[in-house]
DNA sequence: ACCTGACATCGACGCTTGTCAATACGATGC
DNA sequence: GCATCGTATTGACAAGCGTCGATGTCAGGT
């Protein structure tokens, strides 16, 4: 459950996705639809340095620094994001093949026409 | 719970996502994170005519028609299927937009050259 | 050695979700 | 009208999820 596959390339239109892959998929989407861990990964994406301080994403809610935790490592279980530590504090970091690998799903579905 | 705002082009990296933001997109995500809702939308957006009949859609996976037309009525709900009764069918067609919106989520996010 | 601060883990709690069997609804055909 | 077929809805159940308080772990500082 640390190293995923990445789901890469999955066409969602073109040809009917196949059981495996939608059943590897499904586990990064199921990370990123939540609310809470949608925000974190917009906040390290975002920050200058591609990373963030757990200490830092804990004052951006009004969670218990468990419940961050936890959100944390869900997202980086299913390889969205990188975890380092240094020293007493822990960076997470994200993974840009992941989101690539995500985006892939929809960029093709996009050309239908209307 | 039914015309939903449909998240438009939100961007992940660049600026930080508000909480709103977040709260909105959600929804659609975890609409996608099952993988049988994923393969029904596949199997829609595959089809030649961009729309399936619930009876073709049934036999394509080994649940009941009940829960077939739960996660029909899911993806509905977010705003990513459409639903047309043609006599005694019921066709369900993708709808582009809506896709085109998740897929902003993360297009943006990709311009990190790794 | 001790305390303190940063983060993770555990156990528990309510709420949501996926699934089914059963039933209801609506259109078609006899 | 009645039986039938396609689809939706209901009610129930187990499993999963988000959250918290409490506790554990590990690194620095005194």
């Amino acid at each position: 459950m640390s190293d995923p596959g990445l789901a890469c390339c999955t066409p969602l239109s073109g040809t009917a996705m196949s059981t495996e892959q939608a059943e590897q998929v499904a586990p990064l989407l199921k990370a990123l639809a939540d609310p809470v861990r949608l925000r974190l990964l917009s906040l390290i994406a975002s920050s200058t340095t591609g990373e963030a301080c757990v200490c830092d994403l804990n004052d951006a809610f009004d969670l218990t620094q468990a419940t961050i935790s936890h959100h944390l490592k869900v997202l980086h279980s299913v390889g969205l994001l990188d975890r380092e530590k240094r020293g007493v504090w822990v960076y997470y970091a994200v993974r840009p093949e992941a989101l690539t690998a995500v985006a892939g799903l929809f960029q093709t579905a996009s050309l239908t026409p209307a």
